[in-house]
DNA sequence: CTGAAAGCGCTAACAG
DNA sequence: CTGTTAGCGCTTTCAG
């Protein structure tokens, strides 16, 4: 490898503007008191020498890197090749980076760095956004305890020692789409979910058993792993034909399962909309490229991320910055396969 | 701002261990030799005492912060807000982080860095990726002094300084669309690229004029701002239009100028794929949800990714870890437009 | 095989 | 207003 040329330090300016280092890194913190010529003087000697103020080393004195980490839960448990599909945490990471750079800080993405093979840099960073912790979730409970801030998307649904979290409106949306299921003709709604533990699975359920329950009808939840894609979807369509009595209309939270199970249904000579209606819970390319298209919920990842980013830094630096104003809770986009 | 709590040091470790901090840090380094007693009996004390080293202070000496830096180009010239039509830098981003992670690496998305607003983190990663470097890129430019080692997806068009970038295919995906619509049909084909002066523009533009003149014909070539989008395309469709001889095809390189062009053309009477064929050289949202949806190229940034953070790591360590196999050259996918 | 000592580049006190 | 001093947590010679 290559060896790195030295970076001018602090020293190589000092000496070279006839100052001493810590009116170097006054002039660069901006911390204390330098007149205003020194200051001038200081910052042409640096120009000509290139020098930068090393972020490690300045990281190493008050624990500040200048970057945001994000943790993308449901990625975590994906196959590595990441499928199509989820179209919701690409868009939310990148409108997060855009957004961290804006605010001058980097957006680094880092999976769980309770697990000892997480790069340690995760560790160092200035705080963390977790897009839906699971229940119990050890980055959660290790960020309290290290008194590292944080914000989640979802919150921990078993963790009550902490408000930093945003609300999906989960539970509001999903009455939406029973509403909107019901108005195009349904009477008997199933509800497909994940099962990981997080708030979005577990709002979406509860909404669903409650309105149900409302309905005096009986509810029919099947749960397929968030993993299983496709063919978790098609083996939840089977499940749901076999009932006692079989649902005309499904709602399932992942794309991918509303994709599969629209295949299975299809493939057993059902027609969509016609004998069942899909909603999916969650907008991807596997919903809109499907015949028909699937009715789905965009749940706005890109407004939501700004919204996260802006806040974790707020409370970073203590500051106020506008939070940027829009509905949280995402929308319906109606397609063919309730329409 | 809460204080955070304090982790515990490697002299807390020693102490407890009744050893010398060199001996906790070589049985975490792996460095210097430690018997197996010893190690273990550390790597126990570490564990009760929650001890992780710290990336910062480590980095500090090996300038080795186990982070690599994303730099998306094209990014940096788009509006804040993400708009559609960028898939593919997200796909790839992605996809980076992911591979990045499983070898043990964050992936930090930065701006430039050479400009001064960016956090100053970002110099402080072990290596660089750049997806499509302008010509005479000022960061390719810094990182080849400062001896940082680095990789771009596309080349730098006017550095020859250095061979650490990825071929994406483009002349050879230009003559691919060229071929495929005159097999559609068009006989005379203009193209619309960016103002970019990436080498995907320039590869594009070369490849198509290459191509005209091989059939004696009269180049017909517009070019729009990246920034324009739409109404972009819509700009470049009025201006073919009134070109002496129009085209019955237009080779658009983005996806938001192809739709805005679709759209022009049609408000126009103009039929497509009947009168006028239309691609897009890059798979977006945009050009899917069009009516007729888009023949467009899918760039396949997913594989790019994987095998520029493996090569570049491979560089970073001086391993040899297998590079991903496939085809970055992207393939055609055909749609409504064309067919 | 283990440990003492000397920093990496920067900043936080505190004196001048 | 400016400089001196003493480290941040870790790694690295180099002697034991």
């Amino acid at each position: 490898m290559p060896e790195r040329r030295v970076r001018p330090t602090i020293h190589d300016v000092a000496r070279r503007a006839g100052v001493s280092a810590t009116t170097v890194s006054h002039t660069f913190s901006g911390k204390g008191v330098v007149a205003a010529a020194t200051r001038e003087h200081v910052r042409e000697v640096a120009r000509e020498l290139g020098y930068r103020p090393d972020a490690v080393a300045r990281g190493l004195r008050n624990s500040r890197l200048g970057v945001l980490a994000l943790v993308l839960r449901p990625l975590e448990t994906l196959d590595s090749f990441l499928p199509e599909g989820v179209d919701y945490f690409l868009r939310f990471a990148g409108q997060a980076a855009l957004a961290a750079m804006q605010l001058g800080y980097g957006l680094m993405l880092v999976s769980d760095p309770t697990q000892e093979s997480s790069p340690s840099a995760a560790l160092a960073c200035d705080g963390f956004l977790i897009t839906e912790p699971v229940q119990g979730d050890p980055l959660v409970r290790m960020l309290i305890d290290e008194r590292i801030p944080f914000l989640t998307v979802g919150r921990d649904p078993a963790n009550a020692d902490y408000d930093t979290w945003i609300d999906t409106g989960t539970t509001q949306m999903t009455y939406e789409v029973l509403r909107h299921l019901t108005e195009a003709g349904a009477s008997r709604v199933a509800l497909v979910t994940g099962t990981d533990r997080n708030s979005w699975n577990i709002d979406a359920e509860n909404a669903y058993r409650a309105w149900a329950a409302d309905r005096g009808q009986e509810p029919l939840v099947v749960h397929q792993p968030e993993t299983a894609g496709e063919s978790g979807g098609s083996a939840a369509a089977h499940e749901l034909l076999r009932a006692a009595s079989p649902p005309d209309a499904v709602y399932c939270l992942t794309g991918r399962h509303a994709a599969g199970l629209l295949r299975a249904v299809t493939e057993r000579g059902y027609t969509v909309p016609g004998d069942i209606r899909i909603v999916a819970g969650s907008d991807s390319e596997h919903s809109r490229s499907t015949t028909p298209p699937i009715t789905s919920v965009d749940l706005g990842p890109e407004l939501l991320a700004r919204v996260a980013v802006t806040m974790l830094v707020n409370r970073l630096e203590s500051l106020d910055r506008p939070i940027p104003p829009g509905d949280l809770h995402g929308r319906l986009i109606v397609r063919g396969s309730t329409a």
